[in-house]
DNA sequence: TCTGGGGTCCTAGGACCC
DNA sequence: TCTGGGGTCCTAGGACCC
């Protein structure tokens, strides 16, 4: 019996999230914008059907969409969130070994199953999440990652294959894989893709069988493992259980670019404040941060800077992280520079569960302790009341140069008084 | 006026050591 | 002061992902 793979994954993910709960968006043409209404993250078929394209600005297709009579939501990340997090129970459920890719995606295993048991058991599967979550789903078999992934996506897009395709069973998988063209394939990005095309290589099928030792001069491992995989050898396994993060990262861009330090200073205590949340939300201390500013890369001059330090005691506790941050904000400010993003990144991160103990500093000592009581009541507040009810007065009141969505769906699964309301007639 | 945010992996090259 | 080869570790930057 092989070993067979599978990618399962939500469709529009972001657009469905907000049809399954308003369900008056059904049917029609709707877009889902990144933050700070930025540009197209998602959309659902009937806007793909009129020809609207993912990662388009938005200030630029604007008036075409009214046009059309698109209904355009800003992103909603809670909803999507929570809604992530019951798909990925539900596929728990129904899996012996999950690997959670991404907020839609999730890689699953199985030792031994039949071609019938196997469509029979995603045909189940994709009426129970739209049964209790209202999410359509695809689902991809193969032998490897590489090949599940390129089977979602033909189950996707063909509808002939109605959401579930495998092509290990299919007639002719040559056929499919010289249908997937090599920008679709996954790992091939877009200065790879180019690279292919120049030298004539097209699609799935012909990066499969084009000579390794051109590819490895390339790319590297990284392509060659790739083709490996689409010819059926295994070569990135399946990790069901989640690594802790390395580094984590708060980025925001702002509304209208600002040029003052008083303003630089009170956008790197948000992201600072927000990190340091962050952290102690997944239980783990920083042990160096950078932080980075930037400038439009749109417009000529483009001017980005960054600075990082270590840190002697590895922390998550927010008014130290804020000092140093500031610290580093003066230090890499620099004024007549209009930047429009600014970030930062916590970096060589390790668990809280083994502080390593430093030689002068008593981690249970009662200021220590008394310290992590203050900031765990803070995040507390925060949690129930909402982000910001309790913060840090360097972080000034809202500004009109903070980030700005203005179509958020006004509803939610996480906060009570946004819980959507059924009305009887 | 207006172009997202958060990650991982790999590689080349520098610093340092013997 | 100059000479040689080989190894490890760290970092920055590129490419890619969703």
């Amino acid at each position: 019996m092989i070993q067979t793979t599978a990618l399962i994954d939500g469709n529009n993910f972001y657009a469905s999230c907000e049809q399954s709960l308003d369900p008056s968006l059904i049917g029609r043409p709707l877009v889902i914008l990144s933050n700070n209404d930025g540009c197209i993250i998602s959309r659902n078929p009937e806007a793909r059907n009129l020809g609207i394209k993912m990662g388009k600005p938005y200030f630029k297709i604007s008036s075409q969409l009214r046009k059309l009579k698109v209904v355009v939501r800003s992103s909603n990340y809670a909803l999507y969130g929570d809604m992530s997090q019951r798909l990925m129970s539900l596929l728990r459920k129904h899996c012996e070994q999950l690997e959670i890719y991404s907020i839609d995606e999730a890689f699953a295993s199985f030792s031994s199953s039949s071609e019938q048991e196997l469509h029979q058991w995603a045909r189940n599967l994709r009426i129970l999440a739209i049964q209790q979550l209202g999410i359509p789903i695809a689902i991809g078999f193969g032998t490897t990652k590489v090949q599940a992934k390129l089977a979602n996506f033909l189950a996707k897009t063909i509808p002939a294959n109605a959401g579930i395709f495998n092509l290990l069973t299919a007639e002719d998988p040559e056929y499919w894989l010289k249908r997937i063209a090599i920008e679709d394939v996954w790992g091939i990005g877009n200065k790879l893709a180019y690279w292919c095309r120049m030298k004539g290589i097209n699609n799935a099928l012909q990066l499969r069988d084009m000579n390794t030792q051109e590819l490895q001069s390339k790319s590297g491992i990284t392509g060659t493992r790739i083709q490996q995989e689409l010819r059926g050898e295994s070569c990135i396994p399946l990790t069901p259980k989640s690594k802790p993060k390395q580094e984590t990262c708060v980025s925001r861009s702002f509304r209208r670019p600002i040029t003052t330090l008083d303003e630089l200073l009170q956008a790197m205590a948000r992201r600072v404040i927000i990190a340091s949340e962050k952290l102690r939300r997944q239980r783990q201390l920083a042990g160096a941060i950078t932080i980075f500013i930037r400038t439009s890369p749109f417009l000529p001059s483009f001017y980005s800077q960054s600075a990082s330090k270590k840190l002697d005691i590895p922390t998550d506790d927010t008014s130290i992280l804020l000092k140093e941050t500031m610290e580093l904000t003066r230090e890499i400010f620099e004024p007549y520079k209009a930047l429009i993003k600014a970030g930062i990144i916590m970096q060589k991160l390790q668990s809280k569960k083994h502080i390593q103990q430093h030689f002068f500093i008593n981690h249970n000592s009662k200021i220590q302790k008394k310290r992590e009581n203050l900031t765990r009541v803070i995040d507390q507040l925060n949690n129930r009341y909402g982000h910001g009810t309790v913060t840090w007065a360097i972080c000034g009141s809202i500004n009109e140069w903070q980030m700005g969505s203005k179509d958020q769906s006004n509803v939610s699964t996480t906060l009570i008084n946004k819980i959507p309301i059924i009305k009887a007639e």
